[in-house]
RNA sequence: GGAGAAAUGGCAGAGUGGUCGAAUGCACUAGUCUUGAAAACUAGCGAGGGUCACACCUCCGGGGGUUCGAAUCCCUCUUUCUCCGCCA
């Protein structure tokens, strides 16, 4: 969410920013909040007036009862009463204009960075870079999900059985690369000075306001109503709320974390070949990298995250390309995002793998993430995070992009993990 | 799951109804001393709101209540510890 203060100093700023998303009725919107800010402040001032009168009474009515004056008092006891009750009503008031405020602010997304383009959807981002060769296949090369039939390496059917759909049973030297992945890349991000770590696979409903998934988007979550717990969509949820109501110092930065986790998404999915076998799963697996910063070297940092997954997508020899998400398809909470896109030539089209965002501050307001800075203030961090990368496409684009007609290979830098260097 | 105890500033730890936003120690920051460092000494040192700046207000795990007045009393939730039970 976005702060006051900057909504307040930089109103023209704020009403660019959303437009360049598409948003509709923002001066609107950002005159309701200002209109609502001045009232709180208001209130806030005259409660603030009265409970200040309040105390003074009440103190003096301490020493009044210690030197034995009684009546007088009983006489000053009848003043707070009637100071009692209007304090109740302000503070009464001031609470519904807090919570006005509030569900205001929590509809105001990130304000875009410079470099984001203008554009309604996925066709208006920027492609910023590619790489790699696309490679010939065999005539009788086949998309994955026909691939992990043929081989027995991953059963659809059987998640269908134990599950449901979007729940895949890996099986074999499916399982084996699958967790081969996983270890690579955490290996590569441990190598690159992130801290691997576990996180809760569950998040309480304070973690999950912290990053933004609530209000209003735990629909995209699975809900464990008995104890009020939510699956994790995202590795990002639990990392970043590592950081909740923190007070860093400068030198604590860069901080950089690494985890591996299983992902849960309830996301409502059309069906059709878009979202078959790997594309959209509703568990799946994801190593994340996630970052807190000193608001200047917070872009620096989203460079290096960005190196260090091409770095990963070169070694393992997959043709690839960035795009920069133009503001109608940039996340609510995301101020700048690259999404990374391995290209599959079975299926004749692009997966995305990673997705890169800083969120300057947006995240770091509602976590009350901030850090001493050299003026001895406190001052709002900037989170960002990134796959490094997504199990199920990368697995997609391996399979279906290493297929032979003797069977699938494995990537040299793999074989060290699986143990095989082909699936027959 | 049952019984009991506890939750205070970065940490440790006093404080059980009236100058308590809170003693003390450690840590931290600045200074003195020193060739430099350490030690010692001196000073500063929680967070949020508000203000040009003060003033002022709020916060002693969360929420609610009693009272003129709550860190302190009551209710409730959460978490931690000890003992018992169960268990990978």
């Amino acid at each position: 969410m976005l702060s006051l203060p900057y909504i307040r100093d930089n109103k023209e700023l704020v009403i660019k920013g959303l437009a360049v998303r598409n948003f509709k009725n923002a001066d609107t919107l950002i005159e309701s909040v200002l209109e609502s800010d001045r009232k709180r402040r208001a209130i806030q001032a005259e409660l603030d007036n009265i409970l200040s009168d309040s105390n003074k009474i009440s103190k003096e009515i301490g020493k009044l009862f210690k030197s034995g004056e009684v009546q007088k008092a009983n006489i000053a006891k009848e003043k707070t009463g009637l100071l009692k009750e209007k304090s109740k009503n302000l503070s009464d008031n001031l609470g519904e204009v807090e919570q006005e405020l509030n569900e205001l602010l929590y509809q105001i997304p990130n304000i875009p960075h410079a470099l984001v383009p203008a554009g309604s959807n996925e066709e208006d981002n920027e492609i910023v870079f590619s790489e790699g060769d696309i490679p010939t296949l065999h005539e009788k090369a086949t998309p994955h999900w026909d691939l992990c039939k043929k081989y027995d390496i991953i059963d659809f059917e059987l998640g269908n059985k134990i599950t449901g759909a979007g729940f895949p049973v890996y099986k074999g030297k499916g399982a084996k690369l699958q967790r081969a992945l996983v270890a690579y890349f955490l290996d590569k991000n441990s190598a690159a000075g992130y801290t691997e770590v576990q996180p809760p696979l569950l998040i309480n409903e304070a973690s999950g306001f912290g990053t933004g998934q609530l209000p209003d988007k735990e629909g995209q979550m699975y809900h464990v109503g008995v104890d009020n717990l939510y699956l994790i969509p995202t590795a990002e949820v639990p990392v970043t709320n590592f950081y909740r109501d923190v007070l860093l110092k400068e030198s604590d930065f860069p901080i950089c974390n690494t985890a591996y986790t299983p992902c849960f998404r309830r996301e409502a999915g059309s069906y059709g070949s878009h979202v078959r076998g790997l594309n959209r799963l509703h568990q799946f697996d994801k190593v994340e990298i996630v970052r807190v910063e000193h608001p200047d070297k917070s872009y620096e940092a989203m460079e290096g995250m960005v190196e260090h997954i091409k770095g990963i997508l070169q070694e393992l020899k997959l043709p690839y390309r960035i795009l920069r998400l133009c503001g109608g398809d940039l996340g609510f909470t995301s101020a700048l995002t690259y999404d990374f896109e391995v290209f599959s030539t079975a299926q004749d089209r692009w997966l995305e793998i990673s997705s890169v965002s800083n969120f300057e501050t947006f995240q770091a307001n509602r976590l009350k993430l901030r850090f001493k800075n050299k003026d001895g203030k406190s001052q709002l961090a900037h989170t960002l995070n990134g796959s490094s990368l997504a199990l199920p496409r990368v697995l997609a684009g391996l399979l279906e992009n290493y297929q032979t007609e003797e069977g699938i290979k494995i990537p040299e830098v793999l074989q060290a993990y699986t143990g095989f260097d082909l699936i027959d």
